[in-house]
DNA sequence: GAGTAATATTGTAATATTGCGATGTTAAAA
DNA sequence: TTTTAACATCGCAATATTACAATATTACTC
């Protein structure tokens, strides 16, 4: 008990809801907004600074979000600079649009 | 410790993670996803028989689902037919949509 | 009214998540 | 090569979530 029963539910269905799971937490929409906003390239732990939580647990949302891949990194010097993975971006925009489509189409019928 | 620190976030990026919480479990897809298909009106817990999931596990969800204002919900008889709110569907894929919009442009700059 | 079907609520066990201090790791700087 | 800055990882405490059995509730049926 205790843990979400992904066998009984569909491969899509169970993405769907990884992928959400990782835009459920304001931390990590702050995070999401926080790096496509910072332009032309490296942000590191202006982070820790901008969103007030200790860098253990910005370092631990960070990996929630790459583990969808959605972000990029690239070492600089001895910071990190992270980037938007923009396709996997659009293909996580695509699948919740799908998704809230196929629920309307038929909702309205 | 263990809760979400709600306080140092604003408004916007809370609720758009309650928003996104909703669509985070694969049972709670399904559910959304088996009440919309059922055009034209009454379903119940054939969610149970649909979901292999115990009748207060499916209760919960639903109730999680009905907190975000998603479900419309009609008594039949001693059963319930619920049935999507298509409004605040539609409310919930702009919210979302902005976001990816949001995160896109300012990437892509 | 007693029985029953459909759902909600309560209580609880198992597990997951959130958050952080302490500690590792790595690479530039001194 | 020691120091330091920027992270990641570990370990743990607090809380949340998931799931279900047991039990309530509600409203029809007999």
């Amino acid at each position: 008990m205790g843990t979400t029963k992904l066998n009984i539910h569909d491969t899509d269905n169970n993405y769907l809801a990884k992928v959400a799971k990782v835009f459920s937490h304001p931390a990590r929409v702050a995070i999401i907004k926080y790096i496509s906003a910072c332009n032309s390239g490296c942000i590191c732990n202006d982070l820790v600074e901008e969103i007030g939580l200790a860098q253990p647990t910005i370092s631990q949302h960070l990996s929630e979000i790459k583990k969808i891949g959605l972000l990029n990194q690239s070492a600089h010097g001895k910071s990190l600079s992270y980037s938007i993975n923009t396709e996997k971006l659009n293909a996580c925009r695509r699948l919740i649009n799908d998704f809230f489509v196929k629920t309307q189409v038929s909702a309205s019928r």
